[in-house]
Parts: structure tokens; C-alpha cells; sequence
DNA sequence: AATAACTTTGCAACTTGGTTGCATAAACTT
DNA sequence: AAGTTTATGCAACCAAGTTGCAAAGTTATT
């Protein structure tokens, strides 16, 4: 019984063999990775089942999906226990030499103040710059 | 002469009857536009003359665009003397009743504090909720 | 005024990312 | 084993953005 296995059944999915390689996948990530990153890795796999996949994952919050601005949508894991409850969002960050997209984890978004009668539901904050990696 | 001439000319830009049309467009909302919000507003006009009209005055900074998440981009004017320098930059606040996108031009964007390594070069930060309009 | 040079516009066509419908296959349930 | 539900594969579609190229319009030069 694989540790995957675990991770999709406690998620509430069936660990199929796809979920599990998407899984696996996301799991020796430290960045976030997108629909078409996942095709080029699967290059077997169909498109449509991948997309799929993520959807479901992201349903069953055992992802959450990122807005870099960089017109593909990006995926990385969620926390152990995260609900995406909007006090679990974090700054994101996209590298402008890598292209690579970073959860800040530990980057909370800071409050803001809105003018009169504006109610705020959640946020998106994307940081662009170059990342520690990437720093000569 | 026109008032918008002026705006057109003091960007460098000639002032064509395209852009004079599409600048009062902008001038007259309250509300960012996108590409298709025009395309509506003037059927008459190409979709790419639209696109090339928006893109010539985001390069000369009379408008900046804003990437709100929902998939098109939309416009909105610059300040009178906008360089559009990250200081510039502002909070803008997408309202998921009347999906209208605003610039919250007096609410700059918070600083973050961002972990050892990673430099910042710009930043995209864009609340959904409610609009003062919509709230009942 | 005629010509040349450059800029703007219109049309067609294409790309990319995301998405739907439907049929088959696989996995559970009884 | 038969029936029911769930997952996958394939084709096709859609929206947003983008490019190439030729025609029209403008500005500069002779
Ligand atoms: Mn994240
Ligand atoms: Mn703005
Ligand atoms: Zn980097
Ligand atoms: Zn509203």
C-alpha cells in the first residue's frame, strides 16, 4: 500500500494508476506545475484525463490551483490538513528567469484596507521577480 | 481640437479616429474594459485594430492592463502622469456579482516580506468580492 | 502635384489553453 | 454474472490572443 495511495483515499478519491503517477509527479515538485508540464512528462496520457485529474484533485483539495498571470493555470500541492479556507492562502511567486512558480507556504497575504462598501472574499497576490535559485 | 487629442499626442501618438473612439470609451467607464467588452461597444470595428489600438496605448502608458484572474485581460486608463513604476501600482478588485474589475487607485499594494533569495520585481495583487455597488 | 516612405487598418488564418460530449473500459455492487 | 457507477480516451469545440500580409491612409520629399 503506497504512500500516494494514502493520501488519495484520506482525499476522498480512488487511487487509480493515473492519480497515482499525477500524484507522484506533484510530489517530487517543488514548484508548481501546469496542465501542459504534465504532458510533456506523460506523454503517453491523454490530455483530457489529466485535466481531469487535476480537477478532481483540486475538488477533493488535495491541490490548489495558481493564477501566475502567465496564462496557463498552475497546480501544486495543498497542505496536510488545508481546506483552502482563505486564511490558508500564501504569496505566490513566479520567476522571470526560470519561469518557475513558488508557494510562498510561509508567505501569508498581507491585509488590505478597501475603500468604503467593498467586501473582500479572497485574494490573489503574485510576486514576479527572480527566485533564490535563480540568484547569481 | 479635442481633449483626447491631446491626451493621444502628449503619449506620442497620433490621434486616429480609432483611438479617439476607444480612448472616450475609457474615459467614459468607471470600470476596467477588455478586448471583447469593446469588440461589443463597437461592432463595426476589427477585433484586431481594437487589439492593436489597446496595445499601442499600453506601450506609450496611457492605459495599463490588468490580469484579474477571470481569463481577459482588461484595460484601464493610467493616472495623468503614470510611468506605470512599481510605485505606481495599485490593489484592483474584481466584484463577482457585476464582475466588473475596478483600479483601487488609493489603496497601494502592501509590502510583502519575501523569503532569503528571492527579489522582487513587480507585483499583482487582486481582490474578489463585492463592489460598493452591488452591496445591497 | 506627383512620388516615395511610413503608419494604420482590415481580413484571414493560426496558436494555445481550456473544455464538452460521448463511447468504451474498468471498477464496484448486488 | 449482471447491473450500476466511475474513470479514461478520442474527437471536436471554444475563447482569447496573436501573426502575416495586403490595402488604405498619412506624412515627407522632390
Ligand atoms: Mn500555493
Ligand atoms: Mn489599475
Ligand atoms: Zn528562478
Ligand atoms: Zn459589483
Amino acid at each position: 500500500m503506497k504512500d500516494t495511495d494514502d493520501k488519495l483515499i484520506n482525499r476522498n478519491m480512488k487511487p487509480t494508476a493515473m492519480r497515482e503517477l499525477v500524484l507522484d509527479a506533484l510530489l517530487e515538485q517543488n514548484v508548481a506545475v501546469s496542465l501542459s508540464d504534465l504532458e510533456k512528462k506523460f506523454d503517453k496520457a491523454d490530455k483530457v484525463t489529466l485535466y481531469r485529474t487535476l480537477k478532481t484533485f483540486e475538488e477533493n483539495k488535495l491541490i490548489h490551483s495558481i493564477d501566475d498571470g502567465t496564462g496557463s493555470v498552475k497546480y501544486a500541492l495543498c497542505a496536510e490538513n488545508c481546506q483552502c479556507n482563505p486564511h490558508d492562502l500564501h504569496v505566490h511567486f513566479f520567476c522571470t528567469e526560470c519561469k518557475h512558480t513558488y508557494c510562498l507556504n510561509d508567505t501569508p497575504i498581507p491585509s488590505v484596507t478597501l475603500p468604503l462598501g467593498f467586501e473582500i472574499k479572497t485574494i490573489n497576490m503574485v510576486v514576479k521577480g527572480t527566485c533564490a535559485n535563480c540568484k547569481k
